[in-house]
DNA sequence: ATATATTGTGGGATCGATACCACAACTCGT
DNA sequence: ACGAGTTGTGGTATCGATCCCACAATATAT
């Protein structure tokens, strides 16, 4: 872009809306009033104004305009762990959708540190975003959310029931279904690899695990609920000791997909084969587990959608604050694949 | 909390520092002075403010703060597709390293799309962010954010070599060390797989492919160059047309993660085992590539590292915006696994 | 005792955009 | 020709925090 022999060069300064009127030759009202669209305007100004924005280089400075206007078009999405695919994909799916609803997003990965997510969560009211959806890993940051009476939106795991929306997937349920299945397929030595307790998802897939059990006269013997560390590593030693002691369980279900790949590298390192010595099966597909040979079965909860319907369900509640608290329960299938079964059917839906 | 018998309501307006200054009996300027802690306060003063602003739950605004300042404390990061784990760990840790050095990150994922790109640019420029990390699509988006005076870091690939910092790998070499690797396992026949040639990637780590093939005295047989779709099932299937002509080629360099996954499938479809009837490199290597049988031999990227490194660079860029640009170049290991050798040595390290 | 630092606080302008209000110019019906 | 309505524009206060500057009060030096 040149004009005469000169280059253009950009000025230090970023241009104001008052610089764009004067181009203009009108008032920083009715140049405001002709770039937002809000009041009237004649269509030659209106053109003019627009030119001359155009020429600066003018964009507006949405910090000016939302103290201003008293309200931001961004919101805060908090997760645990980005590396995590299922984090990423449930990040991916929300920030697409605000994107496409006309919001930004501010992202903080808070590595499922209970201290982290309550600076977050500052951070976050700082900004002054418009509402939050997180993966909770504490009741500190919603309850302070909240309090500041910015709306949140618990995804995945639920630690303020009631006091806020939420968008979760059928945990009991689903992992009851893979545990039937399961048992469908003659085990009776069924072992549940779990890393926690305190979130609701690691409760409630326990708690469906213990309903098949139960749905199918199979005793709930304690020592196959094996608690373990929350990754690889120490899945991995939890799952070779349990395959390794003189009446190992002939099933295993893994609670989510990090414990699955313990399993899967204890199993492989034990010359187990599956599904005939062992059968595997987890909460949580991932891309893995239908590249590796047999598949693994597996819950696929399309963590996209959850991060749509959490945003969803969060611009719906800034539009109406007043409104009861809802909670979203998106369906989840079983993936039937060869760590389980011979022949493989097609996937199974439930919830 | 409760004072008497009433349980505390939150008022509806969120608490300034005006009242904060009021609540403590001082002035708005002693109050900041209090909170920021720049300039004189006595400390019994102090504490006072401090006290009121934590009882009335004050939380700065960021907005008011940084229109006066005219600075914000946050970055923006612009990646391509945060379902792909590269750009997830990308994504992770330029956000870690943003949280640690007391920046805010606003994370836009543009879907490889230039025009969301542009349209993302845009918002950071609203937002006024102190700097961008991208992984850009095209030289649009920092072009524009250059010409706004707004410091750039490019990640993974360059469309604005010596206009802005980088950090890349050294896709050349690194693509040049696994076709060595191949033609040292006696490989005559080697196809490189690859889905753009545009980019500095693509285009680099083709280079090395011929790079390698010159310097082993192998012919470059344009049809063992096979362009493909972006998407696993593009890859496949021409992966698959590969495999099945008659001179089909005993190796094959998938120039990144998704192609791999594309020509893993065809070969398991064609029932080819590996190393000895088909040898598979990718370039990215993905947690899917170690939990196969055999393992895939792959060039590993830290991308998380690379976000760091990004992050790092950007910040140093704002420090100083005087100082010459400068490009990062991060060393990538070579994983042999069992899809190209049959004893598998410990890494090879190169770059 | 007076001059000079030091310590501490408050007033007021400022950042950039918006939106309310007043008002001007013009159209139109009667 | 006059009041009522429509169309279009500008002046000004405002959002919340910061920070320069003035200035008061006290401490220290000469």
């Amino acid at each position: 872009m040149r004009y005469g022999s000169a280059e253009i060069v950009p000025p230090d300064r970023r241009a104001t809306i008052k610089e764009v009127a004067e181009a203009a030759g009108v008032s920083r009202s009715t140049a405001s009033r002709a770039l937002t669209g809000n009041g009237y305007v004649a269509e030659g100004v209106r053109l003019r104004v627009r030119q001359a924005a155009s020429d600066l280089g003018y964009v507006v400075d949405a910090m000016a305009r939302s103290l201003k206007q008293q309200s931001t078009r961004s919101i805060g999405v908090l997760v645990s762990d980005l590396r995590n695919e299922f984090y990423a994909n449930l990040a991916a799916g929300a920030s697409r959708q605000a994107t496409r609803l006309g919001y930004t997003t501010m992202l903080i990965d808070d590595q499922g540190i209970p201290d982290d997510e309550v600076a977050a969560a500052e951070a976050f009211v700082a900004l002054r975003v418009a509402g939050v959806v997180a993966t909770p890993v504490s009741a500190a940051a919603t309850k302070f959310l909240l309090r500041q009476r910015i709306p949140v939106v618990e995804v995945d795991r639920r630690f303020s029931d009631g006091e806020c929306d939420a968008v979760v997937i059928d945990n009991r349920g689903s992992a009851r279904a893979v545990t039937r299945h399961l048992i469908e397929q003659g085990h009776r030595r069924i072992a549940l690899l779990i890393d926690e307790d305190d979130w609701t998802t690691g409760r409630e897939r326990r708690e469906g695990y213990v309903d098949a059990l139960e749905a199918g006269g199979l005793p709930h013997d304690g020592d196959l609920v094996v608690p373990t560390g929350w990754d690889v590593e120490a899945a991995r030693d939890a799952a070779l000791e349990l395959l390794r002691s003189p009446d190992r369980p002939t099933a295993i279900f893994a609670a989510n997909n990090v414990l699955a790949e313990g399993a899967w590298r204890a199993a492989a390192e034990l010359g187990l084969s599956m599904p005939d010595e062992l059968s595997l099966a987890a909460f949580d597909d991932a891309p893995w587990m239908s590249m590796v040979t047999p598949g693994v079965t597996a819950v696929a909860q399309d963590a996209s959608a959850m991060g749509r319907a959490a945003v969803q369900t969060l611009l719906e509640r800034i539009a109406d604050p007043g409104a009861g608290t809802k909670t979203v329960v998106l369906s989840a299938s079983v993936k039937l694949r060869g760590s389980t079964v011979t022949a493989v059917p097609r996937d199974v839906r439930v919830g």
